[in-house]
DNA sequence: ATCATAAAAATGACTATTAAGTCAGTATTA
DNA sequence: TAATACTGACTTAATAGTCATTTTTATGAT
């Protein structure tokens, strides 16, 4: 339910009351600190195995203080997850299919970012604690759907429509389950975090592989050789 | 390393020795009420939260009996999913095609089955498990991939191979990536389980709208209608 | 057959450990 | 200097793992 916001809560001074005011101060310096640390923690351990003291080590804060800011430990897990996929394709443009531009490419161009992203942020580890989590956090899953999830498939499912009203997709099947354009990423960040990290699968090509299978070869985009300037 | 299987032993009748023979007894099937008690207590609450006792009291046995069978709780978990894993698709038969078949159907023919199980056994609830807990156990993700995954996908690279020589395929994207025809499925059993599990995909239309996307539409094995004898 | 009995199986109260959460006291800062 | 932030030793709860004791059972003797 609610937070515990009224930590850092200045009150922009109103009429100089009796009262020291509440320190401006580094505290939104401390809560990053912490809520940096505990992401790092959650991620390395889980939730169950993630010590609270861990985390206060880790920001540079003794134990107590991480208790001034989350009332308790679920509280802090969620905190952070909330935090952390608030962000995430908020600078993903979710572009749209400029005019003249063929559905491959509109595709390539949308979801390239996200793959790219995928492989060197902390999203993917991100995501695979969550998969972990959310029987135990559901609001996590529904979060996640809501945020990343739903605009992703949206998305393409417009595409897809597009697609089959041109004539560039012979089977609606991608407006029927726009997963499907999103499962190889999925696999693949399984894949390369938990299942064979010593063999990672190489995303990009991997999606380009599915593009062609999608939309039959093509030279520009070949799984082979990709240097769209995007 | 090695099992306690000190525990059931005959040692048929040798020149009656002094020694009473150890019991033949109901051991193996006090063993199975654990494992499967566990595996649900796992599947419910994983590795962390998973309470010995719990086990213990949903297999009808003291928690001290636990330990004749499992060294520690480590032990127990990866036994029991050894158990699991190693049964899964002995018996879902990885049939090639036959002569005279499309490859289209030889892939539904090969893989509906292991989707349908899918829908229906732990073995989805399984795989979630191995995502959560493989980095605490890495074995355990050697060997799903060992049992369950390679084999599935050297299937597959074999039945696509076959796909492009044939030309019924217009590119190699499945001989070079496999786990694209996987992808679908994992991604299914992984919405089903913990993104959304009150809206459902239903797999085996999202398969056979794979199976579109890859072919193009056919009318015996369409998204729409699909009652293949099998 | 039935009984006596020793070996093995099973029990559950107990110990030891770990970690979440508290709070009286100290340090900081506006 | 007073309000607030921070500290870390302490309390408390939970549970993994132990082991002395009890129960069960396969056998050989009657």
């Amino acid at each position: 339910m609610g937070h515990n916001n009224s930590v850092s809560d200045p009150k922009p001074t109103e009429h100089k009351p009796r009262t020291r005011r509440p320190s401006v101060a580094k505290t939104t310096q401390t809560r990053q600190a912490i809520v940096a640390a505990a992401l790092d923690v959650f991620l390395e351990r889980g939730f169950s195995d993630a010590r609270m003291e861990d985390v206060a080590a880790r920001a540079g804060v003794a134990k107590g203080t991480v208790y001034r800011y989350f009332t308790d430990k679920e509280a802090l897990f969620e905190g952070v997850l909330r935090e952390v996929i608030a962000v995430p394709l908020a600078h993903l443009t979710l572009l749209l299919p400029e005019p003249g531009e063929s559905l491959r490419d509109a595709i390539w161009r949308a979801v390239l970012p996200i793959v790219r992203d995928m492989e060197r942020s902390k999203r993917a580890p991100v995501f695979r604690l969550i998969l972990a989590e959310s029987s135990r956090f559901p609001a996590l899953a529904r979060m996640f759907r809501a945020l990343v999830f739903d605009p992703v498939a949206d998305m393409i499912q417009r595409l897809a429509q597009r697609g089959v009203e041109t004539g560039e997709l012979t089977t609606d099947a991608l407006v029927k389950f726009p997963h499907l354009m999103i499962a190889p990423n999925m696999l693949a960040v399984l894949w390369n975090g938990v299942l064979d990290p010593e063999h990672p699968l190489d995303m990009e090509a991997m999606f380009a592989a599915h593009l062609d299978i999608v939309f039959g070869i093509s030279e520009d985009t070949s799984s082979t050789k990709c240097h769209k300037p995007l």
